[in-house]
Order: C-alpha cells, then structure tokens, then sequence
DNA sequence: CTTTTGACCTGACAGC
DNA sequence: TGCTGTCAGGTCAAAA
C-alpha cells in the first residue's frame, strides 16, 4: 500500500510521539509478518529509548540506545499511537509499549510487512545494502539514470518500481511521474534519450515531493498516525482513471497490464 | 547478466 | 444474501 510519500507521512507522524519514549515492553499477538518479528526485539528494545526516526526507501528506522527498529509496512501495514490499553483488533499484530502510557501498534491485514532488530547499522542489513539511490537525493541525477537503463528491454514503469535503480516509487507514483514526464510506462528503458531521464527524473522528484505535501494517497485504506487519509489521490492524473478524460488533453486514458500490474496513460500525451 | 513468474496473505468489490 | 472471480499501494526468490 503504502509507498514513498506514505511512508515519509508515518515518518513526520510517529517521530513526535516516540522520540525520546523508553520502552517498556514489546507485545507480539502474531509474529508471522513477511520474515518471522524476532524475538531479540521483545528481548532487547525494552529499556531503550528511541533516538530518531528515519527513512530509507519504504523503511522506517526507528534508531533506539543499542539497536535499531526495522519496520515495513508491506502492502497493507499501517501504524497508530494508542493509550496502551486500547483493546487491539483483528490484525493489530504487535505493540511497541512506550512509558508515557501510549504504544506504537502495528496493525497488518495481508501480512507483507516486516519488523526486524538490527544490533549493527541497519543500512548494511542485508535487506537495506543493495537499495538503490533516494530518489529525492543527490545520487538520482538524469546521468545517473541514462546510464543504468542503457541496453535495458524492461518497461519504464518497471525501472522505476526496481529499488536497485531507484527506491521507494511504487506503482501510483511511477505511473504518474511517467505521465508527468510525457513518455509512456511500457516503453523501453533502454530506448530513451538524455532530456528523457531528465524529464523523468524531474518528474519524479515534483511527483513524490507533492504527494508528501497532500500526507499521501488514499485509494482504499491509507491512513496516517491520526487516522486521517491523504489528499493526493484528488491530483492524481492517470492512476486509477482509464476511461477517464486526461487532465491536460482531454483524450480517454488508457490501462494495460505490464507483467502483472495495472498501468496507465494518455495516448496523446505521451509517447 | 536481464526479465519474467510465482509466492506470500487478507479484504473489498463487482457481477451473477 | 451469498457465491465466485478479480484486484490491490511490495518485493523477494526462483525460473526462464
């Protein structure tokens, strides 16, 4: 479910609430996620206390005194601060109890996410050492991007959902920067030119930067820290709106399936 | 090496 | 009201 902006949303709406919070304990109701919730973290992360939370790619990292909370929220993963005593519901697998009488709750119908405990830097995490650049960083450049899809067959769309080449765009937004960029998803990546990648990249970054604005989209279940949906679905230009009028022609938007995910675009307006 | 496919799960929704 | 089929914002591992 959630992607870059969404995450950057839990991000920014967890950070107050559990920064600087000890914790006290760890409740695990369902450990079967994606990879097992280890026992290290009910183990060790008691008496801890949380120093920061960061990003990187789709995760969050929540840097406690001796190591590091790796959380995921997969497809479906959402996370909530409650008063410790709020009786939990039907997917509500793992509590992060804090001492100021409220925990952090991972809630996860479809179970694609993940929570792990890293002792060492979870940046070398083996789920973490090959990620690709930011694509709001420095590293994300139109040279950069020329060069990695050269001799490349597989689908625009694709390249930017691949995290070795570029991470933390999922399907919305790849659809849309490509729609922003004027080119279409199925097209080859190989078969760009530099002012391209250049489109692409720009396109990228204005897409992911104004989603994070408008607290992310909400197609069906997004919800941030406080309940409450994101407002970039409203600018959404071609997710989602096959047969709907493009925004900036007026002709009908096409899907198509690349692989096994839906795309779309405007016939019109790009190539 | 690149590309495609299958796998992991539950729930919402459309159509009958 | 049910049933069946399809789809879903991710991504890893294995097959081709």
């Amino acid at each position: 479910m959630p992607e870059l902006p969404e995450v950057e949303t839990v991000r920014g709406g967890i950070a107050p609430h559990v920064v600087g919070r000890r914790v006290v304990r760890v409740i695990v109701r369902d450990r079967r996620l994606r990879w097992p919730v280890p026992t290290s973290l009910g183990n060790e992360l008691p008496g801890q206390t949380f120093r920061s939370v960061t990003r990187r790619a789709k995760y969050l990292l929540l840097s406690a005194d001796r190591g590091t909370v790796i959380l995921h929220l997969g497809m479906s993963g959402s996370v909530r601060i409650v008063p410790r005593d709020t009786p939990p519901a039907k997917h509500d697998h793992v509590d992060i109890v804090m001492d100021n009488g409220y925990c952090l709750r991972l809630r996860d119908p479809r179970r694609f996410g993940a929570l792990l405990w890293s002792r060492a830097d979870p940046i070398s995490h083996r789920l973490l050492r090959n990620l690709g650049p930011e694509p709001l960083g420095a590293d994300f450049t139109s040279e950069y991007l020329f060069r990695v899809s050269r001799g490349r067959r597989i689908a625009l769309r694709d390249l930017l959902l691949d995290s070795h080449i570029v991470v933390g765009v999922g399907n919305i937004y790849a659809n849309e920067a490509l729609f922003a960029a004027g080119l279409r998803p199925q097209r080859a990546a190989g078969r760009t030119t530099r002012a391209q990648c250049a489109a692409i990249v720009a396109a990228v970054r204005r897409t992911l930067t104004r989603a994070i604005r408008a607290g992310g989209t909400t197609l069906r279940d997004f919800q941030n820290v406080d309940g409450l949906p994101g407002y970039f679905q409203q600018t959404l230009q071609v997710y989602n709106r096959k047969g709907e009028a493009c925004p900036r022609c007026g002709s009908r938007i096409k899907g198509l399936r690349i692989g096994q995910r839906s795309a779309f675009y405007c016939p019109d307006c790009q190539l």
